[in-house]
DNA sequence: TAGATTGTTAATCGATTAACAATC
DNA sequence: TAGATTGTTAATCGATTAACAATC
């Protein structure tokens, strides 16, 4: 990477610091915001919102604070947010779909967003070569084509648990570098892979042991 | 709590050992595991999975390993997912609509999810009083009444950013313990209440930084 | 100048891993 | 009995917080 191995902790919370950043562009003419009160905003505390923008650079003014839209534009930069991403969605089932409604909502609306739903795979001849949501459906053969194509580097995986294994691996083999996973399984991947967990059964059985 | 003050990081990873023994007592016969074995499948280290469930009781015999059924069990009593978890849905676009058919599905395929999605929220008229997915759709005015009448203590929020914190308010008011945000904000909730955050956006953004 | 807030170092806290006696 | 694996303690590792000199 650009940085030398900067901890995931540290990388998970620059898309919070964003989104604060993003709200605060929008709804308000605010030009300056102290490491307090961008920690309060995104529920993290001020000397490790100092610390962890600190890994790149040193993005701030003593005494007065961190300029929004610089700030901004440097975690976009950082975030590799400044360019178009192209990402692509696999299983056009209801959670596939509402997925893509969704993502396509927020890429709309939010600027900062820049992950951009181009293709969408599926292993149902009924759904291959159909138009879902104005994207249209690929056979999940036509992964490597298809990655190379459209320049996609990001997956997410919407189909279900005994599939998923299966459709990482195509991909990773297909050359893709990071995965959302939204099935049950814990994915096996090479250390290279990025995997990012969007079980939200999990989360949900979590939550029951505080009841 | 009937245990005193176990970190959240070991209750996260409880989850995550109850998929795999759920999988195990479905697919195999299988009827010991190792921590050894139950951490590869899990993706933990076998130390933290003995420690995790140490924290619990004496689940397995030395030079053994653990009983599938029994430890199975036992985490669901841990987790309270022994007794069907009444949940509760506010918003009924898309998304939500998705979230709920992949939860009833979850809810009939497997045994620990013990889940149960009883009532759907909404502020649009024309959804309140329908039935969507077998569910009945109640105005978010009614909360109140049906958190009680029906024993919600946990919902789902997948409302759009500007109207999650005033849902959760409401929500809170009427008692209940756990929300599962899907909303881009971080919600303000009094310390007792638990947020779970269900932002793929961010998990997308995460991933990005890696490419 | 006086007040505020950064960037950074040192101190603390917590979580994971290694190691091993106990024992099935 | 010999081999395997637990439960647990001690050691390590990493992440967060406190503190403060530098400086806008």
């Amino acid at each position: 990477m650009r940085w030398n191995k900067i901890s995931d902790a540290v990388i998970r919370r620059l898309p919070l610091y964003l989104r604060v950043l993003d709200e605060l562009s929008v709804e308000t003419d605010q030009e300056l915001i102290s490491s307090h009160d961008l920690g309060e905003k995104a529920g993290v505390g001020s000397a490790l919102v100092r610390k962890d923008l600190a890994w790149f650079g040193e993005f701030g003014k003593q005494g007065v604070g961190y300029e929004v839209g610089f700030l901004r534009n440097e975690l976009r930069k950082i975030l590799n947010l400044d360019q178009e991403i192209p990402v692509a969605l696999v299983g056009v089932g209801s959670l596939g779909i509402a997925l893509t409604r969704y993502h396509l909502k927020r890429f709309e609306e939010d600027k900062s967003f820049n992950l951009k739903q181009v293709a969408l795979f599926d292993i149902d001849p009924k759904k291959i070569g159909t138009i879902a949501e104005g994207i249209p459906v690929f056979s999940i053969s036509e992964a490597a084509t298809k990655v190379k194509e459209l320049n996609i580097n990001m997956v997410m995986i919407a189909v279900p648990a005994e599939g998923a294994q299966e459709v990482a691996n195509v991909f990773i083999n297909a050359g893709i570098k990071g995965i959302l996973n939204f099935a049950p399984i814990k994915l096996k991947v090479p250390d290279e892979i990025h995997v990012g967990d969007a079980d939200f059964a999990l989360e949900l059985q979590r939550l029951a042991y505080y009841i």
